[in-house]
DNA sequence: ATGTGC
């Protein structure tokens, strides 16, 4: 059997893009790396295996612990990991769903073709940048009094077409249609509240951003044209999550746990895999907390997009409507949720951790909205500023893989810190102006530099072992145009 | 990711 080396953990090849680590010592399952050898290289790197085998020590881990192709260290356990915990005997583990909850994705359409747009770029950027707050600290679309907080993190994305910030479509193309309704604002700290009031409709800082850009590639024409995709066609990719509040309310409901389920702690490898016991009253608190967070996040990316086809309407002068300015789908990267999966032959329940992973449900799931159900939900991938996005479908073998998920993203190469060293703002920009028509406007030089194309993986690669795996399905690939970012 | 910390 062929094996990979790194460090004291051998790793077994399973299948050409399937790696296994086997159960030893504590472990509960073994665990599994979806990666090219190319990949597994880049993953073996820093702490992500020794991660991933700890978190198959986790309570009612089944199957696997999961590590997807663009994996790399997080808190306690792996970005890019997937964990099925029993919903009756397991538990749920906030590091396993991350910090910015509900950190997610969506792709907005348009009519508009690139040559239409060429030549405006800087006008565009602008006029984005001038309308869409951005950067850390405070200052939203909207700043909320009390009862309108509780209303966002109770109802999400729905509270936002009541109150004119969108249409009643734009609820069924996100993922649970834009609202958790386990939700409960009362699990949310004063203080979680005090730090997203000001932030509702803001993109923050680091990695998140807005983009647009072209449709270059189409690879799948039926999928393609039933999501409305075409080449050359411009698109808007919103990339944020929860902000202050759903960082506070992790850090919040760290320390709870690991206050009370010391003896849980006490068991683990890592005190970051801190974790309530499915059953327990800092289990069901810890998931209504979450799901605000989860609310408030869907409906930052509601309040950002709408706000963009309200800029597109001024530099177009045109209607957004007339700009076809549709919602292709939103999807969450860091998300615990209650789903069903088929283990064994029996359906089971299960919280479903998925920390920069992405749902990718294929055709049939009663999950998927009714427009793509007999294909599969839409995926949506970003890579860096300076190489392309991919639109991916749902695959069929990702129910019996990976709990139905795939790849997030390119995944980080080097620290923010190592970035600033090798990189400079002025200089990132000026390059990818000059050398690739890109248009990107920052709060930050700083910001450039952590997030210069160079210290991502490549996202082609990831897509291509999404593809292969039959996990996530490749439909179309864009190129940035315009980014706006913290 | 993050009022870039406990």
């Amino acid at each position: 059997m062929e094996t990979f080396e790194a460090g004291n953990i051998t790793l077994n090849r399973v299948d050409e893009y399937i790696w296994e680590l086997p159960q030893t010592g504590e472990m509960r399952v073994p665990g599994r790396v979806f990666a090219s050898e190319a990949l597994l290289e880049e993953i073996s790197q820093d702490k992500t295996l020794q991660q991933l085998q700890n978190s198959a020590e986790l309570p009612g881990i089944t199957k696997y612990a999961i590590c997807m192709p663009d994996g790399h260290q997080g808190y306690g356990f792996p970005v890019g990991g997937v964990g099925a915990m029993d919903a009756e005997n397991g538990c749920i583990s906030p590091g396993a769903i991350g910090y910015d909850i509900n950190c997610g994705v969506r792709l907005v359409k348009t009519n508009l073709r690139y040559d239409e747009l060429r030549g405006r770029e800087e006008e565009l950027v602008n006029a984005l940048f001038a309308n869409i707050p951005s950067g850390l600290g405070g200052g939203g679309i909207v700043e909320t009094d009390e009862a309108t907080l509780e209303e966002i993190l109770s109802r999400g994305v729905e509270w936002a077409v009541d109150n004119g910030w969108g249409i009643a479509d734009d609820l069924a193309r996100c993922e649970d249609e834009g609202s958790r309704p386990e939700a409960d604002p009362g699990m949310v700290s004063d203080r979680a509240k005090g730090r997203g009031k000001n932030q509702v409709g803001s993109l923050g800082s680091g990695n998140h951003f807005l983009e647009v850009q072209r449709v270059t590639d189409v690879y799948d024409d039926t999928i393609a044209s039933s999501y409305g995709l075409t080449e050359e066609q411009i698109v808007v990719l919103i990339h944020c999550g929860s902000r202050g509040l759903g960082h506070q309310v992790c850090t919040d409901y760290l320390r709870k746990i690991e206050e009370r389920h010391t003896d849980l702690l006490n068991r683990l490898p890592d005190k970051e895999l801190a974790a309530a016991p499915a059953g327990s009253e800092l289990a069901a608190e810890y998931y209504q907390a979450m799901g605000a967070a989860i609310n408030y996040a869907w409906t930052n990316r509601q309040l950002i997009m709408h706000r963009t086809r309200q800029v597109f309407e001024e530099v177009f002068e045109r209607p957004w409507q007339e700009l076809e300015m549709e919602l292709l789908y939103d999807v969450a990267h860091n998300i615990g949720k209650k789903e069903t999966h088929e283990v064994d032959g029996k359906d089971r329940e299960f919280y479903v951790h998925r920390k920069g992973a992405t749902r990718a449900f294929p055709a049939g799931r009663p999950e998927v909205p009714e427009t793509y159900r007999n294909v599969g939900q839409p995926v949506i991938i970003p890579g860096s500023m300076g190489s392309g996005s991919y639109v991916l479908c749902g695959g069929e073998r990702s129910m019996s893989l990976t709990f139905g998920s795939t790849a997030h993203g390119a995944g980080r190469l080097m620290s923010r810190t190592q970035a600033k060293r090798e990189f400079w703002g002025g200089d990132v920009q000026d390059s990818l102006r000059d050398q690739q028509q890109i248009y990107v406007k920052a709060q930050s030089g700083a910001t450039v530099a952590e997030e210069a194309p160079g210290v991502y993986k490549d996202v082609d690669e990831v897509v291509r072992v999404s593809n292969e795996l039959g996990i996530g399905d490749r439909v179309a690939r864009t190129f940035p145009v315009c980014n706006i970012k913290g």
